[in-house]
DNA sequence: AGAGCGGGTGTACGAACGTACACCGAGGGG
DNA sequence: CCCCTCGGTGTACGTTCGTACACCCGCTCT
């Protein structure tokens, strides 16, 4: 039995290049070509290793979704009250949206490109889900479940209202939502 | 001089096919043959009323968000009082989001579709910063600047989860996260 | 009435795509 | 030491694409 005899990790390095390449040309511009042109290997192995384009793309947002989940708990997860709870959301959104981060443009761009997929095939709407499941049951580390609910909805919204303005808003700005929405009305 | 000799529509008529198109297949499905084919006109019309296809996109974005303001614009400008525009945003991220009816998972659809363009070329850019700005102005009609920007982020977000959540929560948590939102804090 | 103009269209070309599949060669079994 | 197996790969096919451009024909003007 020959195992892993060329390249164990050859699929993973695959993933990896599929994101590079839908953050760079999106998800209209990736082939199966382009992909295996960046990640160095041949155009047999993308048919070899995954059941056509809509299974790498799959596999590909997994990975993404799954590193998206690991910094939203291990920030949320770091706070130890809810004052720097507050401050850890205001950290993520900023995080997200800043345009001065490649990579979190990269975060953004990946972050549409599947919500697109995800608005018209079941298979990626089953991601953003779990996803989303994830992130909520973060917030209720100390929040409680409703305000969770719309405090994850206000992140992604902030988020993606700041990267795509022309002059994004001050961080005041989003902690003065964040305040407002996890202080409980008067009446 | 012949003038509109056949179908003085015919730009126009492109523009709404383009759009059901890119709500049915995306924007990476939509092909000038696709969109000539729904939209009843030869191939050559494409080339002729468009300068290739990231025009096309363009214009037909373009339409769509002025549409969408359309919308923003009649249901605030309805409201009376501080009140009634609360309710109006609520009713506004409930169309949105509504499962049942089609026509909203199109405009759904369509935005998403939209941002992810956003996201890459400054081009589409430009139509997402002229939307959130008129979004805003008529947000401010009733709320003022800081509470406007926050509140056009918590109908983002809420729209779009509520889209794509499993269970779409209830309306009771749209209205709460607005009155949260819409109510300067204590302190 | 005939000519000429120009808006509108059919077609053809080169490029790129996903995918199937015949093939190769390293390594283990006899 | 030979052969067979099977993980891995190169290539070729059929399709679809955007776009250019030669052409057609209804209309207007002389």
């Amino acid at each position: 039995m020959t195992f892993g005899r060329h390249d164990p990790d050859r699929r993973a390095r695959i993933i990896r290049a599929t994101l590079d390449v839908i953050a760079e040309v999106g998800v209209a511009g990736t082939s199966h070509r382009r992909v295996a042109a960046h990640a160095g290997v041949p155009l047999g192995s993308m048919t070899y290793h995954f059941d056509g384009m809509d299974d790498l793309l799959r596999e590909a947002f997994g990975s993404f979704t799954e590193s998206a989940v690991a910094l939203f708990e291990e920030r949320l997860g770091a706070a130890r009250d809810i004052a720097e709870a507050r401050t850890a959301v205001a950290d993520l959104v900023h995080h997200l949206s800043d345009e001065n981060a490649p990579e979190h443009q990269r975060t953004l761009v990946l972050s549409h490109e599947l919500y697109t997929l995800a608005a018209r095939k079941p298979a990626f709407r089953e991601l953003t889900r779990e996803w989303m499941r994830r992130s909520r049951r973060a917030l209720e580390w100390h929040f409680d479940p409703v305000t969770a609910r719309q405090l994850d909805a206000l992140i992604e919204g902030l988020a993606i209202h700041r990267a795509l303005d022309t002059e994004p808003h001050e961080r005041a700005l989003t902690v003065e939502a964040i305040t407002r929405l996890t202080t409980p009305t008067a009446d």
